[in-house]
DNA sequence: GAGTTTGAAACT
DNA sequence: CAGTTTCAAACTC
């Protein structure tokens, strides 16, 4: 191929003294402007990425092995597992610059490109390639400003720029998602130009206080950013507007549209392109909506979604959802990670095995690694919905003790093609557990998040024989609600609400001897009653939470995660931009699990009664086909 | 840490 | 649909 191209003709040699010659020329020029840029002096001292001079070659399109300019070890595998797939999309009859082709060929092999053939796929902005370093030089003063701000807010936060980088390099490899060959110059340029966009952007959109400084925490926005180089375009293209982004098969096209509506109002995408959704999270509590810098371990991973897809729901459920030990930034179900410090587990789909032990001790010790469910699945290879991470939608990931685990993006279509069979079993089996409604979400004050009640359900009811609801067996206990009359369970003391509380209310009604009336579940959940005196209380300080029932209509988004995170309430604060004044899009993350209950509203009652009455008192799932 | 219990998921 | 088995998390010691 590249001795092909070395081989070219006379003809095209001629091509390239001519007219051609004079803008290779000024690319040649720009390229050396860009490459003495500040910002990219800058950038190359703040990163471990070293720049490698290219070997300068006659030919100023001769970008031998464009991927090898930038190197960086801690993204090598997410490229390569990435690559992968742009690699099947690519047309094999045509030069590739991919990585992979990188590896296999000599950087100081000269490669002559026709430009003919190539010009029909050159971007038009390209056509003037100074215009190019214009516009960088134009953004690297603010995007220095803006960042050396943020990095002087945050000083933990220089990875930022290393991540930063290496999405840039990244892009240099990654460009060209549309299947076209394009040249290297080509995607040199425009690779940098996005780069620098999309770091501008990150930066322009950054809440910022008052004082114009970036917010607490959203300087790891650039850290985190998401990996996946080709979102912002189905961002730009509309695509998000009109495509779900659920996954599961739980929530009516309109709820999805609704959610993919939502979230382009928020910018989320826009700002974080490629953050990984997940499945389960969707639709939680605003509290849970939130970014969390954790101490400890929240869980990455990497979307389950088709890699063919060309739509944009297929494109944001393949996306990573992302992990690290000490930074994660969690948007509800929405995570963003930075990948760059760790070890590439993911990418590969190797996972370093923790020991159950290892793992179970660091569920242990509380803080959020206690939140951050992983599977432990022995002999489901992880594609059942024994495990808790297939369940949720995951890949496995690297604190995963699983064992022969086939939930890994290597595996890709197997795991979809089980998805499938379960899916097709059972339209909900992923769908989530437990159901928070748009009332719920409603009731909480614009800013409180701490308030948030769990106006949930178990969306088919546990049965529990043993356990009376009163352990984390119980599905509806450990996903916080009360039992309901889906319940089958025996004996039910859930303390979040029991199934036969129908007659105790009333009771309660005429003595009033119950603490909590809780008045949502007094007249919305007829089953489920408030915790009396001396009833088990899990979170003593808590009211019970409230349930309430969703009618369909204005189900917007999909339940929470089954299992809630104990440490929601606390954490970071969200940052405005997501908050949204009220902006549906609550959700947490899946393996959290929800501890502490939300505080009751006061002031609620008579008018929930008078408008929850007449909501059926459960909600259909079932797709609205 | 090992063993037991539990209930959901899967299977028949 | 019901009964049984399998599974992994939750729990206990």
């Amino acid at each position: 191929m590249m001795e092909e191209g070395c081989e070219s003709s006379r003809g095209e040699r001629e091509i390239m003294e001519t007219p051609e010659r004079s803008k290779n020329s000024r690319i040649a020029s720009s390229i050396a402007k860009f490459e003495d840029s500040p910002v990219f002096n800058f950038l190359n001292s703040l990163s471990p990425i070293k720049p490698v001079k290219p070997v300068h070659i006659s030919n100023p399109l001769s970008f031998a092995s464009l991927p090898s300019v930038f190197s960086s070890p801690h993204l090598a595998s997410l490229r390569e597992s990435r690559l992968l797939r742009r690699h099947s999309l690519s047309d094999p009859s045509k030069p590739e610059f991919s990585s992979d082709d990188a590896s296999s060929v000599d950087p100081n092999t000269p490669v002559s490109i026709n430009l003919d053939e190539q010009r029909e796929n050159l971007d038009p902005n390209f056509d003037e390639p100074s215009k190019l370093v214009v516009e960088f030089a134009n953004c690297e003063s603010n995007i220095e400003n803006s960042s050396l701000r943020c990095l002087k807010a945050n000083t933990d936060n220089v990875n930022s720029w290393d991540s930063l980088i290496a999405d840039a390099s990244d892009l240099l490899i990654l460009e060209s998602p549309n299947n076209k060959f394009v040249d290297p110059a080509t995607a040199f340029y425009r690779s940098i130009r996005n780069a620098i966009q999309n770091a501008q952007s990150l930066v322009d959109n950054m809440p910022r206080q008052p004082d114009g400084q970036i917010e607490k925490g959203d300087a790891s926005f650039l850290r985190r950013r998401c990996l996946v180089y080709d979102q912002r375009k189905h961002m730009e293209d509309g695509s998000a507007s009109d495509s779900p982004l659920l996954l599961t098969s739980g929530g009516s096209a309109s709820s999805d549209k609704q959610i993919a509506r939502t979230m382009t109002e928020n910018d989320c995408y826009r700002l974080l392109p490629g953050i990984g959704l997940h499945l389960n999270a969707l639709a939680t509590t605003p509290k849970d909506l939130k970014i969390v810098n954790h101490e400890s371990s929240a869980s990455g991973r990497l979307l389950i979604g088709p890699s063919s897809s060309a739509n944009f729901r297929e494109d944001l459920l393949r996306n990573y959802s992302l992990e690290r030990e000490n930074d994660t930034l969690e948007i509800g179900g929405l995570f963003m990670e930075d990948h760059s410090r760790e070890s590439g587990h993911m990418a590969n789909g190797e996972i370093n095995p923790v020991s159950p032990k290892k793992r179970r001790r660091r569920l242990e010790q509380g803080g959020d690694g206690e939140s951050c469910k992983r599977c432990n699945c022995k002999k489901s290879k992880c594609l059942k919905l024994y495990c808790e991470c297939f369940a949720a939608g995951v890949y496995c990931v690297e604190p995963c003790a699983c064992i022969d685990c086939f939930n890994k993006p290597i595996h890709e279509d197997t795991v979809l093609a089980t998805r499938k069979q379960i899916e097709s079993r059972n339209p909900l089996a992923f769908a989530p557990k437990v159901i928070r409604t748009p009332e719920s979400l409603s009731e909480i004050g614009g800013d409180d998040f701490t308030n948030t009640p769990a106006s949930s359900r178990h969306k088919r009811g546990c049965n529990c024989k043993k356990s009376g609801c009163l352990k984390k067996y119980c599905e509806c206990y450990q996903g916080g609600v009360g039992c309901s009359i889906n319940c089958r369970c025996e004996g039910c003391k859930n303390a979040f609400g029991r199934k036969d509380a129908e007659h105790e209310h009333e009771e309660d009604e005429n003595d009033n001897r119950s603490l909590y009336k809780a008045p949502i579940h007094d007249d919305l959940e007829p089953c489920a009653t408030p915790l009396g005196v001396g009833s088990q209380q899990p979170y003593e300080s808590k009211r019970p939470p409230r349930a309430s029932f969703p009618s369909i209509s204005s189900y917007v988004f999909p339940p929470p995660p089954p299992k809630l995170r104990p440490h929601c309430e606390e954490e970071d604060e969200m940052p405005h931009f997501l908050v949204g004044g009220g902006s549906p899009i609550k959700a947490s993350s899946p393996n959290r699990k929800r501890v502490s209950l939300p505080q009751t509203m006061p002031g609620l009652r008579s008018s929930r009664k008078l408008i929850l009455q007449s909501i059926p008192s459960f909600p259909s799932l079932a797709p609205n086909h």
